[in-house]
DNA sequence: TCTTGACTTGGAGTTTACTCGAAGCGCTAG
DNA sequence: CTAGCGCTTCGAGTAAACTCCAAGTCAAGA
């Protein structure tokens, strides 16, 4: 699969996936005959897991010194499992933040409601 | 108040409180003889508020819009809540996706432990 | 054969939200 | 009375995460 087919599968533009791979969060794809990236599927997991980094607020510097620890392979899972455990603390505390602050919005969103039931 | 305390009390840096001023998100405040900014307790309502748009990701000039209606005073109202029904929607959504995400981190996280009970 | 479109690289530009620096003025504690 | 802190304005600098550009290569279809 070429740098288009895997745009369009994984939602990365183009430029971002090219992005990714120079700063080391994409593994360094082999190229064709003609110099051009060749992927197999196999890397739409790991995007896939990233993306659910991203989402969750992760910066990438802290993506990359996960993605470092994946590559250096066995001997790792502690500091891996380390990594993701403080993240998951991190993102828990976030999502109920957000949540108090959905229970601020939706009373002054009440407020703006005409007040038509006053019996 | 002078902006040093409103400052700690607020959270906010100095910096940043001439900032929100400077662009419109804090009204802009009476200066006292000396043309030093003179706070009383009611903006930190308003700082309040406007920190619960950040935490849930409102950017900067969606929060401009509205205090730009709230400026604009009565009659505005049901845009003010178009506004933050639309955003409050959009967290709503938002913290779905990180819940999802927790759950494939917690996966992932349950996977480096070595597993230990096998019976 | 020619053209079209996708691809390559390195580097520059963009956006958001601050964050800091410079130069200067005024209140207050010692 | 003077040192120093806190304040003023304006403008420049920073960090993160893309996003785009220029110049060039290559393969496939009309």
């Amino acid at each position: 699969m070429k740098i288009g087919k895997l745009s369009k599968r994984s939602g990365l533009s183009a430029h971002t996936i090219r992005y990714y791979e120079r700063i080391g969060l994409l593994p360094y794809a082999g190229r064709d005959a003609s110099g051009q990236r060749d992927y197999d599927d196999s890397v739409l997991v790991w995007i896939d897991f990233i993306g659910r980094l991203k989402t969750t607020g992760m910066p990438i510097a802290d993506m990359l010194r996960y993605a470092r620890l994946r590559a250096d392979g066995p001997g790792t899972e502690r500091d891996r499992q380390a990594l993701l455990v403080a993240h998951r603390d991190r993102v828990m505390a976030d999502i109920a933040a957000r949540q108090a602050a959905v229970t601020v919005l939706d009373k002054k969103i009440a407020s703006y409601e005409p007040n038509q039931s006053k019996d």
